[in-house]
RNA sequence: GGGCCGUUAGCUCAGUGGAUAGAGCGCCCGCCUUCUAAGCGGGCGGUCGCGAGUUCAAAUCUCGCACGGCCCA
């Protein structure tokens, strides 16, 4: 199954329609694309294509008749049983045997099926989570993880070399803040009076870092100025920070392929590379003694954007620009997918301009998803770090587990806004889908072991003994799989695995209670049975393993 | 003031131009002597935020407006 069912249904039709077009002398037919889709309706076949009813204005023929002409010429040949024509639509239908056949295909590609070579040869790098290393990950953080890891797991699926990469921003105004917050409650443990100023970072964990620092160094450091203990602290900080984000990342079963420092980046010299080939491009001038970025005229930004600031900082945009080209040019990465919170959107305007004129936009792309809120005893609250305000995403972890913490961020999609009400979460993890998609597979384990007692195995199964449609719709559902796995490929709409697991899980279910499995009365037909329901627990069990979600074999 | 995202069943959300709009939860009724009832079947429940436009066809695309969230100034 190299080419995907539903593209060689397509190219069925397509050439159909060519032959007809050739025959009757058709005018038009150049160039529209002949997609199909998997109708709702049953009474419309199992693939269905539109094309007809685009065509007609330029072929100038009711929509009818072309999709007469297509049905009278598809070669109907497995898989394809038979074509038909409803208004104005080409509806196709599966040959049964053919489809009862394929259970063998799935079951030997085992943990290969739905595995393509389409992104062969492609290294790309997915950037996710990359929180502000001045604190814990939260529970605002966390949403990218999950996004991020699933879409590189069906990026590799598809065939790429995928680096997950955590972006250490260890540079810049709020890291220094970070380290000056730490130095100022290290003073305090001494019993100075010095006070947190409003937009330092207040919370306890900032404590408990300089608490480190005493128990191990005493006071060392007293004898510094606030800067320099800034400045020193802000790297202790760092490594606890990233300790941390380690580990709460391997609790959601996640492993980062590379954590990149931007103080690294910053010292390898791209920046100014970066700035000198943005001004042998014209595209820079400077003001008020600040290096600017002319914004594109598609954005209604006549100032510009900041790349050095006055002081002679690097600006962050101007930053990321040089890590951005670092990496697609020096690195080695095809292409870079960065999984961003909302509130970036506007870099994300400004970087697509800096990209485009550097000729790299196709090699960059964005997931953006929105923020996620939590609720405090029914109050709506808006995470901040420096607010002193949010939820640890350990915590939520740690309440509801690995499983249906992943699977609750990856049931919506990116777009939609998420609020995190702790107390409903822990309360209602029992009835996490997870649960539904996991039981599915559970049961399906649990019949292979009842088929063992009885001594029935599925080898040498006769599948032409599948014939009911229930038997047939759970072959449909699974052979749906790859299908997925190709537009999440494209579009990175990773929440339909969720909704995908949801549907084979429920189709499953409905089956198991209406069609015995084991029955040592009818021993081939059992086989068979077994031999499809491998195939389905196949497909969850692929399913989950991109979601990162565990199949278990007993609940 | 400019921009990004959202608005679909009581609640949480799928549905990214097709033919009667779906799921989970909740509510009502039924189903365990037989492979796991964390399950299944049935029922109730919808002006797809509002208005216009494009199209043979709009929940889906475009424009305007409203409401909610966020970013920039």
């Amino acid at each position: 199954m190299s080419t995907l069912l539903r593209d060689q249904i397509a190219s069925a039709i397509g050439d159909a329609l060519g032959r007809a077009s050739k025959e009757l002398g058709w005018n038009g037919v150049d160039g529209v694309p002949v997609e199909v889709e998997r109708p709702g309706n049953p009474a419309h076949g199992d693939y269905a294509s539109s094309v007809a009813l685009r065509l007609s204005k330029a072929v100038r023929k009711s929509p009818r008749d072309i999709a007469k002409a297509i049905r009278e010429r598809v070669r109907v040949a497995p898989p394809i049983a038979s074509v038909e024509e409803l208004n104005g639509f080409v509806n196709v239908r599966l040959d049964t045997a053919w489809l009862a056949r394929q259970i063998d295909e799935i079951v030997r590609e085992g943990t290969d099926f739905g595995r393509t070579t389409a992104l062969q040869g492609k290294r790309i790098q997915v950037e996710f989570i990359s929180a502000n290393p001045t604190g814990p990950l939260t529970i605002a953080n966390a949403r990218g993880g999950p996004l991020g890891d699933v879409l590189s797991a069906v990026l590799e699926f598809a065939g790429a070399r995928v680096d997950r990469e955590y972006y250490v921003e260890d540079t810049g105004t709020q890291f220094d803040v970070f380290g000056r917050s730490i130095a100022i409650r290290y003073r305090q443990l001494f019993g100075e009076a010095i006070e947190i100023p409003p937009d330092a970072y207040a919370a306890d964990y900032v404590k408990d870092i300089a608490a480190e620092i005493k128990e191990r160094d005493g006071d060392r450091w007293m004898s510094l100025t606030l800067d320099d203990q800034a400045k020193r602290f802000a790297d202790v900080g760092l490594e606890w920070v990233l300790r941390e984000a380690k580990r709460v990342a391997a609790m959601l079963g996640i492993r980062y392929d590379t954590w990149y420092s931007q103080a690294e980046m910053m010292r390898s010299g791209y920046f100014q590379k970066t700035l000198e080939e943005l001004r042998r491009l014209g595209l820079v001038y400077e003001k008020d003694g600040a290096v600017w970025l002319q914004a594109s005229e598609a954005v209604d930004d006549k100032e510009g954007w900041v790349l050095v600031r006055s002081n002679g900082e690097p600006g962050y945009l101007g930053k990321d620009i040089a890590y951005h080209l670092q990496s697609l040019r020096e690195r080695g990465f095809d292409k870079k997918i960065d999984v961003w919170g909302s509130n970036t959107h506007y870099h994300l305007i400004q970087m697509r301009t800096a990209m485009k004129a550097l000729g790299l936009l196709e090699r960059f792309e964005v997931v953006l998803y929105q923020y996620v809120r939590f609720l405090h005893e029914g109050v709506l609250k808006r995470m901040g770090k420096r607010l002193n305000q949010f939820l640890l995403l350990e915590e939520v972890i740690e309440a509801v587990g690995k499983d249906a913490a992943r699977y609750f961020f990856l049931q919506s999609s990116a777009d939609r806004q998420l609020d995190f009400d702790l107390e409903l979460a822990v309360q209602q993890s029992n009835e996490n889908p997870v649960y539904y998609v996991q039981y599915a597979h559970a049961r399906i384990v649990s019949i292979y072991r009842t088929a063992a007692e009885r001594g029935i195995a599925p080898d040498g199964a006769d599948l032409t003994l599948l014939k009911e449609p229930g038997e047939l719709d759970l072959v449909r559902l699974v052979l749906r799989f790859p299908e997925l796995v190709d537009d999440i490929r494209q579009h990175y709409g990773v929440h339909q695995l969720t909704t995908y697991a949801l549907e084979l899980a429920g189709a499953f279910h409905g089956f198991y209670r209406d069609h015995r499995v084991v029955d040592p009365d009818d021993v081939a037909r059992s086989r068979a049975r077994l031999r499809l329901v491998e195939a389905v627990r196949l497909a969850l069990r692929q399913t989950l393993g991109l979601l990162g979600v565990s199949a278990p074999e007993k609940m």
